[in-house]
DNA sequence: CTGAAAGCGCTTACAG
DNA sequence: CTGAAAGCGCTTACAG
């Protein structure tokens, strides 16, 4: 039996790299991490037979020497929620490919599925943790002793000592009304989703601390809340506009409102930006950027938030202890809003 | 120095574990995972310590040994796309919560990218990888000599011989128009996207068959393609009502396109589903759950297919060979589509 | 029923 | 510059 015929059922080990070099397993090993003094034809060689044989170091066994794995996981609870992915994939760029590797987990709103991923993940000797909520509000810190560096995202852990990077909602709502008011607009109201959502509360406190310092009031004298839907969107303008004809600017809680919105004031005639302004929140493409006209809309640049939730995981993992962060949110600026001269 | 003023640097180990219980490290090992044959107060006892010292077994030392990792590799092209979120979950969903931690790259459609991933993923040990494609069209297997099984979904692999979990688009463009015909309509077009699409050309296909069949022939005698945007199918809708004014029914290529029909049927004062129904495809809905009238669509049931692929990753892994599939698509019926009596 | 020993694949002092 | 040996945390025959 040549050897061409020796089927390769496991992958190749530095042993086999090392035999096939001549040299010893030490050697081999300092050959290819380029460590310790070796003589340049001896890594050479080395580095041949590692070629030849296509190996690749066993991280597990790297892992278990070191205490380091280069993995991270990233636990998030609504997967299919769109504000995850753009964080999640913010987060993988902070590792970069292949530096680090991401294990995945959607605990799905569930703490018993929650806390049997992150036993999973412990097991698996993850080096940090980061968890990504659903929505802005505060989340209870994940159960049990966690022996490795938490960073939370979006959604902030209810325990202030615990690492979160957020975005600034009350900002956000601020930014938009600043934003109409720069377009020339006086008379604002604000339509947005549940008042059960903390996301909701902040960007109406910003909205009406703007509407203040400008000295104008909202229109309606509150914020219309309902739900985070077109239809909400839709019927709530019909009401404004009846009640409140001199509204020249809406500002909406998220895009799918600001869609509902501008269908419904295409359907009464009002004209957007020419009589009246619409600015949303999120800044989701499908549904802002082919609407008539296309929608403005604040972003929380949710990718940036990820990737700093990474930077800030590395720097725990490596004994420094960051701070939570709130991130500003900026405008986004579409048809919408544009002034008419 | 008591012992409990010693800190608990690194996470406790079996050794710790059978030490604290009074017996060998391989009795400790026999307790825990219910292996050999332990007298039950002893295995009590270490049960107890492992409890005490919330001790989580090394899954590293666990794979050293058994060649197993008990991890998967998930290779997306396109996170950010909507198609590769839903086929994740269900892979995440077959593979079950702890049991199996699943690794997420995303290669942004970059082929250099790709290649580290793979070889990390490869470094780590995974037994096996999933390659979630972001369009249908065949794409490249993964280059090298990959030692682990692999399973492409949503994109085939362009090599035959791979194992690819697809959607039947062909099946998915018939059953749309048997749909429309079901309910009653006979003047049928068709708008869709990018004719570069294999999605785009496969719809055609099975759309062309079904009406074939029904002795009918496409309003316009062919598809309109253009884009899979809104604003495209606003704009196909104005040219098709002009120029052929009978079309009672359209088959659109996405959900945005349906919606951007929607919209321009609604402007041309053309009642839906009264005088003209509309279908979609992608059942997206954020898209199609809240637009007037709500938008009946095509589901490709990319969660199942995700499923489909995890499932036949494990049979791969655990050594039979799985064949490819093309799983069939669903119509997700809503008011665009309702028969008016 | 229990434990000593070997070994998974690698790295790291330590001799030579 | 090179290699023998110990050890990371675990499991698995094999004695006792």
């Amino acid at each position: 039996m040549t050897e061409s015929e020796v089927p390769a059922k496991r992958p190749p080990t530095l042993t086999d790299v090392a035999k096939l070099a001549g040299v010893s397993v030490a050697t081999a090993s300092k050959a290819i991490n380029g460590r310790g003094e070796v003589r340049a034809t001896t890594r050479v060689r080395v580095l041949e037979a590692a070629e030849l044989l296509s190996f690749a170091p066993n991280a597990l066994a790297r892992g278990l020497l070191s205490g380091r794995t280069g993995t991270v996981g990233l636990l998030t609870s609504d997967l299919e929620g769109r504000f995850s992915i753009p964080i999640l994939m913010g987060a993988e760029d902070a590792f970069g490919a292949g530096q680090v590797s991401v294990f995945l987990c959607d605990a799905r709103g569930d703490a018993i599925r929650e806390k049997h991923h992150v036993q999973a993940l412990l097991s698996r000797r993850v080096d940090g943790l980061i968890v990504v909520g659903s929505r802005t509000d505060p989340r209870p810190p994940l159960a049990g002793n966690i022996a490795v560096p938490v960073v939370y995202v979006y959604a902030p852990s209810a325990d202030p000592k615990d690492i979160s990077i957020t975005a600034d909602n009350v900002g956000g709502g601020r930014l938009a009304i600043e934003h109409l008011i720069s377009c020339g607009r006086r008379n604002i109201a604000h339509i947005t989703g549940e008042a059960g959502f903390q996301a909701a509360r902040d960007r109406v406190e910003g909205a009406t601390a703007a509407l203040t310092a400008a000295g104008l009031r909202m229109v309606g004298d509150r914020p219309y809340f309902g739900s985070w839907e077109e239809s909400w969107g839709r019927a709530a303008t019909h009401m404004i506009v009846e009640q409140h004809p001199e509204v020249d600017a809406i500002f909406c809680g998220s895009d799918q409102i600001g869609r509902g919105v501008l269908d419904a004031l295409r359907d009464l005639g009002r004209e957007v930006p020419g009589t009246i302004s619409v600015i949303g929140f999120d800044n989701w493409e499908a549904i802002s950027a082919d609407s008539r006209p296309r929608l403005t809309s604040v972003d929380m640049n949710l990718k940036h938030l990820g990737a700093v939730a990474g930077k800030r995981l590395f720097e725990a993992i490596d004994g420094t202890v960051p701070r939570s962060e709130e991130l500003p949110c900026r405008v986004v600026m579409r048809e919408s809003t544009m002034p008419v001269g």
